[in-house]
DNA sequence: TGCTAGAATGGAAGCGGTTCCAATGCCATC
DNA sequence: GATGGCATTGGAACCGCTTCCATTCTAGCA
C-alpha cells in the first residue's frame, strides 16, 4: 500500500541502512547521498511506520497521561498544555481518565509496565509509598503535575503559599470570620488529593500570623464539585454567626459558594467575600477573585521535563522539582468587611 | 524484559501459533490446551505487544480524533464520550487539536493516510467536496460528529429545528424584536462551521411562521468566543430600538451576551431575554435558558459507529446518519416580554 | 482393517523498521 | 607498492506478533 523503507532504498539506489541513517540524522552519510535519499522520500511521500519503529527500537514511542476527571476545567487546561508540547515530538499519547478510586489504584499500579508507554505524566494524583517503589525500580520515567512524591520529578505550585495569599487578602480587607471550604483533607479511601490540605496550612498560618483564632467549625469539606460546595456553603451561611468571607479551595467550589449565597439572598461582596483558587476560564466571567496558577504551563512544562528524561542516555537522572508562580487576582467577589 | 509470546509457548509446552490462536479467540484450539495457555499467560502476567500486533496485522490499531479548540467546553464533553467508549476497545487514540485554518486543512487532507490511524472521528468540521473525494477513495473509515458531508457517516442533531425551538420559545413569551448572535454564517477562509447557519434557518422559519418580519440588522456575527460575543451584544443593546431577546448560537456566546447586559445595566430577564445553545456544564449554574444537545453521547455514539465499521469485514458500508434528540431547557434568563 | 475428512497443532515467513558487522574505496604513510 | 585507517555503504538478523501451510492425530465409515 504505502511506501516502505525498502522502496525508498531501491528507488534511490542505496542500501536499507543508508535510508535508515538518513531518517535518523546519522552523520555517517555523505551529503550527496543524503540529498538523493531525501528527494526520493519527498517524491514517494514516504513516512516511516510508527509500529515498525517501535517494535524495532523496543520502545512504545508513546507517553501516557493519567488524570482524574477529564471534564474538570482545571484538568482540561493542563491537558491542553500537554497536547501542545507533545504534538510534533514523535511520541503518541494515550490518556487514562480516572473517575473512581479503583481505577486510580489500577492505573498507578500499572504505571511501571513497559507495555503501555515509555513515560508517564500523572496529574493531581499522589502515589503512595508502596506505589512509588515499583515505579522507581522499573526506572519508568514519570513526571508528576500538581503532585509530589519522594524520588519523582514534579512540577507544581506552592499550595501552602497560595492558601496564605488568599487568606491574607481577606484579612487585609478586615475579615476575621473566614471560612475555608475544601475537599476532605485526608481520606485514605479516596483519591488523596493533597492540595486542599496544603492550602489549609496556608490558611491557618495567615490566621495565626494575624492573631485570629482558628475556629474548627469554619472549616467545612465535602466531595469536589459545585453542587456539593453549594450545600456546604448553605450550611455555613445559615449559621447564626456566619462567616463574612469564604475561601474555597477551587474556583469550581467557589462557584458553588456563589450559588449558595444567591439561594439565601446573601449579597456578594457586600455581605460576603468569596475567593477561589485556579483562575479557570469562567472565573474572569464571574468576576471571581482568585489565586491564579498556571494550568496550561504546568502541562506544557511537565511534558518538557518528561521528554528531557526520555531523550537522555542516562538510566538514572536525579528528580527535578519545579515550582510555578502563583498570584492573587482581585476581582469583584471580595470587598472590605462591613461589620 | 517483559514476557513474549514465545515465553508463553515454551512454558505451556505448545507452539507459537497456538498461543496466538488463544489470544485471538480462534475456535481451532481444544479447550484443554486453551486453559493451559491461559493459565501460563496469567502466571507470567503476559501482555501482547501493541506494536508487534500492529505491524503484523498491517493496521495501526489506533483511532484518530480531529477536533477544533479542545478547550471549548462543548468539545471537551464530546471528547469525554469518545474516551469512555474507546477505552478497553483495544484501540489507541491520538488527538489532533485544530486551532487555525491551516491546521484544519492539513488535518483534513491527511485523514486518508493510513500511517496515522485505522479510523478517524471528526468533530464539528465539515470536509469540503475536494477533501471528501480522497477519503472515500481511500476507504478510510470516518465518522463525523456534529457535522455532515455527503457519503460519510455522521451523528449530529437537528440544528435548524434547534434554532426553531429557541426562537419559538422567545416568540411564545411575546417577543417580536429578537436578535440572533452567531459565528459567521459563511466564511470560506474560516473553519466552515455549519451549525450557526443551520440554526439561523430555524430562526428565520420561526419568525416567518409567526409573521414577524426578519430584520437583517438583528443578525450579528463574529468569531466564536465570549469576548467577541460581548462586544457584538454591546452594540446590539446600545441601539435605539434594541432587541428584547437575544438568541445566541452557543452557550459560550450567550455568556458574552449576559456580560454585555451587565456592562450596560440591562436587567436579565426583565429587560432582556437570553437563550443559548448546547447546555454546557456552566449553563445550569448561570440559570441560562438553552437548547440542550447530548454532547457526551455524541462522542460515545460516534465511537460505536466507528468501531462497527472497523469490525466489519465489508470494505464498503453504506453511510449511516444518526440524529440525537435536543430539547428546550427553560431556566431564568428568559421571561415574558415587558413591552 | 484401511482410508479419509476434519480437528488440532507446530513453526516458517513476513510485517517495516534499526543496528551491527562486513565490505568497499580512497588516501596518507612508510 | 604495500599497509593501515577512515569514511561510507550494503544487507542480514532481529524486534514480537499473525497467518498460512504442513503435519499429526482422531474418529467415522466402507
Amino acid at each position: 500500500m504505502s511506501a516502505t523503507i525498502r522502496d525508498v532504498a531501491r528507488k534511490a539506489g542505496v542500501g536499507l541502512g543508508t535510508v535508515s541513517r538518513v531518517l535518523n540524522d546519522s552523520p555517517l552519510v555523505s551529503s550527496a547521498t543524503r540529498q538523493r535519499v531525501l528527494n526520493v522520500i519527498a517524491e514517494l511521500n514516504y513516512m516511516p511506520s510508527h509500529a515498525a519503529r517501535s517494535l524495532s527500537l523496543g520502545k512504545t514511542l508513546t507517553v501516557a497521561t493519567i488524570a482524574p476527571f477529564f471534564t474538570r476545567p482545571s484538568v482540561v487546561e493542563r491537558l491542553c498544555g500537554i497536547e501542545a508540547n507533545l504534538t510534533g515530538s514523535g511520541y503518541h499519547q494515550i490518556f487514562f481518565n480516572v473517575e473512581n478510586v479503583e481505577r486510580r489504584n489500577e492505573c498507578l499500579r500499572d504505571v511501571s509496565r513497559r507495555e503501555y508507554a515509555d513515560g508517564v505524566l500523572i496529574i493531581s494524583l499522589t502515589p503512595h509509598a508502596d506505589e512509588i517503589a515499583p515505579i522507581l525500580k522499573s526506572h519508568m520515567p514519570v513526571v508528576l503535575i500538581d503532585a509530589e512524591a519522594s524520588g519523582l520529578t514534579d512540577v507544581r505550585v506552592d499550595n501552602p503559599y497560595g492558601g496564605y495569599l488568599a487568606t491574607q487578602h481577606l484579612i487585609d480587607l478586615g475579615h476575621q470570620n473566614i471560612a475555608y471550604l475544601s475537599d476532605p483533607l485526608q481520606d485514605p479511601l479516596y483519591f488523596d488529593f493533597t492540595s486542599s490540605r496544603d492550602r489549609y496550612q496556608g490558611y491557618c498560618k495567615a490566621l495565626n500570623d494575624a492573631d485570629i483564632p482558628i475556629r474548627p467549625d469554619n472549616h467545612v469539606w465535602g466531595l469536589h464539585g459545585r453542587y456539593e460546595a453549594r450545600c456546604l456553603a448553605r450550611n455555613l451561611l445559615s449559621r447564626y454567626d456566619r462567616p463574612t468571607a469564604i475561601f474555597a479551595a477551587s474556583d469550581t467550589q467557589a462557584m458553588g459558594v456563589l450559588e449558595a449565597a444567591r439561594d439565601l439572598s446573601v449579597r456578594v461582596p457586600d455581605e460576603l467575600s468569596v475567593i477561589g483558587f485556579d483562575d479557570i476560564d469562567v472565573a474572569e466571567y464571574l468576576g471571581l477573585t482568585t489565586i491564579r496558577q498556571p494550568l496550561f504551563e504546568s502541562g506544557a512544562r511537565g511534558v518538557e521535563l518528561l521528554l528531557e528524561i526520555l531523550g537522555s542516555e542516562e538510566s538514572y537522572l536525579p528528580p527535578k522539582h519545579e515550582m510555578l508562580p502563583i498570584e492573587l487576582v482581585v476581582r469583584s467577589t471580595t470587598a472590605p468587611c462591613q461589620e
